[in-house]
DNA sequence: ACCTGAACACCGTTCAAGT
DNA sequence: ACCTGAACACCGTTCAAGT
């Protein structure tokens, strides 16, 4: 649990070990504002350690939002229904399991969107994050195909129902749909109206 | 345009020099990471003087961000058409108007909701938010009656239309809606299939 | 009543020096 | 090749002292 004075001079998997403790320090606080002298603390390292791993700490947050893109995207291929059904019962398992994941991973999922936040360099970043879309883009064409689902141009279907889930995960988060303004289960009454937007 | 040594020692209204100064930096940049000290700076103040006007720097974001859902709430009430023709004359103005708004002012937009990040007790803060909330539910309630708009219980079909234009605002403010990759309108798109779901 | 200047405890980042 | 310790230029915040 903790490593005292015969911790080695060289820690041997220090990258490892930084992402690991301040994907735990996420976990812990519900923003993304922890330091990273904190972490290099934590990690039982000089506060200057980490700069040999990563060059700042834009580039740490930058790490730690593509393993949140990375466990998204695996969290949203798990929830998909082997047996295509109806609509219903294979669109809403996949949106539940997005917001289930934003708000499973508040800090994380806030860091996700928003480490650039502004900086359009992070062409990576954006990359990953549209292996989000991808999956959308793939299920609603085969919903198509299959007659489930109206039958419009796929991409803007896709940002329709990507911009629905991820407005939803984030007002979730941030703890702006109360029931006692919203309803009992504003979550599945949004998922319901966009259901009725793009069923065939 | 600049105070020099002439400056009195009293400003007069730094509340007011403060929160305009940080409005003005918001606008210069893209986060709302500026620091107090050059919001001081730049209104000629020390850097200790915001204190006596802000009890910590989350008072002057709070304050930001309640400015920023009035100025939202004004922008979506000035779009509102007077005649209420079909659906999609009424609607799409007003949602048009919200991520216009968001585009406009990318960094008050983010801090308007990122600003509390995680801390329930900023109740002021989600009141003013649920005022969005509350255009909506106006706006859905009196197209039901008008019959334009499907009959469904109204929080919920007006947290499915926050949340799709929220999301669509931050994944747009995100740079997340690439031509390329999502057609060339996909905030028209998205609106559409939202439309399509609310529509009687 | 409102503002300043010095001070405190922190950051992120750099770099010579250690192992 | 990897890590440390001191150092630099910053923050947010406090507080006695000035006007």
């Amino acid at each position: 649990m903790t490593e005292q004075s015969d911790r080695p001079y060289h820690h041997g998997d220090l990258r490892r070990a930084v992402i690991e403790t301040a994907l735990a320090m996420l976990h812990e606080e519900e923003g993304w504002q922890f330091t990273l002298r904190e972490v290099a603390r934590r990690a039982g390292v000089s506060h200057a350690a980490p700069y040999k791993h990563f060059p700042d700490k834009a580039a740490l947050l930058a790490e730690l939002a593509l393993i949140g893109f990375d466990r998204l995207r695996e969290t949203l291929l798990a929830a998909l229904p082997a047996s295509a059904a109806s609509l219903r019962e294979t669109f809403l398992p996949v949106a539940r399991a997005y917001v289930a994941f934003g708000e499973a991973n508040p800090a994380l999922y806030r860091l996700m969107f928003g480490a650039d936040a502004g900086k359009p360099s992070e062409v990576h970043l954006s990359e990953r994050a549209l292996s989000t879309f991808a999956i959308l883009t793939d299920f609603l064409a085969r919903g198509q195909e299959a007659g489930l689902i109206r039958e419009r141009p796929v991409p803007g279907q896709a940002a329709a129902c990507w911009a629905q889930l991820h407005g939803l995960t984030m007002l979730v988060i941030d703890g702006l749909l109360l029931p006692e303004k919203v309803g009992d289960d504003a979550v599945t009454a949004a998922l319901t109206t966009l259901l009725e937007g793009i069923e065939a």
